[in-house]
DNA sequence: AAGTGGATTGGCT
DNA sequence: GCCAATCCACTTG
């Protein structure tokens, strides 16, 4: 499989525009032990100071979002109980937005994902899921500020997207709000996305 | 220097 | 459905 990187440019797009824009783009991981790909199916925006469930709310600058704050297209990781989440920083710097990449369709490494996933009995529990989809590319805080148009972690060209759906993120009941905004992207139907099919119509 | 709680997952009831 | 697992950044003393 050959893969087309991302354009450093495609990351300054607004930040609910990229959400929906990464749909149907593949995420790719080159480790040591292999190479492993997924389409993005699902995915999460969080627009920075205006937004109560994002870390950078109110323009908190700490050593944890700085890299939010600097320029887009590199990775925001963070640890969740067990797991490392992965985001994409987006706009311009001084903007610290980005966007959570919450599930991926395996396209690619198949074997090493299922291997690191051990446990996972489906090919649709892979990665569905944020904590899960690091698990299987092998993510983790060591890819904290990476940018995301080269190797080893990197955006490339996917494949045509389907219908695009749009929902309230998942987990962040206590935001006040912004627990109802609709920013939350998905491939309708499609049976790669986290959670449960009630909501996938 | 210690306590708190979270953008989750998976196993058990 | 409910709950424990288990790490680290952030807050407070």
């Amino acid at each position: 499989m050959e893969w087309k990187a991302a354009e450093p440019e495609l990351f300054r797009l607004p930040t609910l525009e990229l959400a929906q824009a990464l749909i149907g783009m593949a995420l790719v991981k080159e480790t040591q032990e292999g190479t492993a790909a997924g389409w993005i199916v699902e995915t999460e925006a969080y627009c920075g100071p205006e937004d109560r469930a994002a870390h950078s709310f109110g323009g908190r600058r700490t050593a944890r979002t700085e890299v939010m704050f600097g320029e887009p297209g590199h990775a925001y990781a963070h640890v969740m109980h067990t797991h490392c989440l992965l985001n994409i920083v987006s706009a311009d710097a001084g903007c610290p937005q980005g966007v959570l990449i919450r599930a991926l369709e395996p396209c690619a490494g198949i074997e090493l994902m299922e291997k690191r996933r051990a446990g996972a009995k489906k090919l649709t529990e892979l990665a569905s899921g944020p904590g899960k989809l690091s698990r299987a590319l092998g993510i983790s805080m060591e890819d904290y500020g990476r940018p995301l148009w080269m190797p080893p972690l990197y955006v490339a060209a996917g494949r045509e997207p389907g219908e695009i759906a749009a929902g309230p993120r998942i987990g962040i009941e206590n935001s006040g709000e912004a627990r109802d905004y609709p920013w939350r992207f998905w491939e309708r139907g499609n049976p790669h996305v986290s959670g449960r099919k009630s909501w996938n119509r």
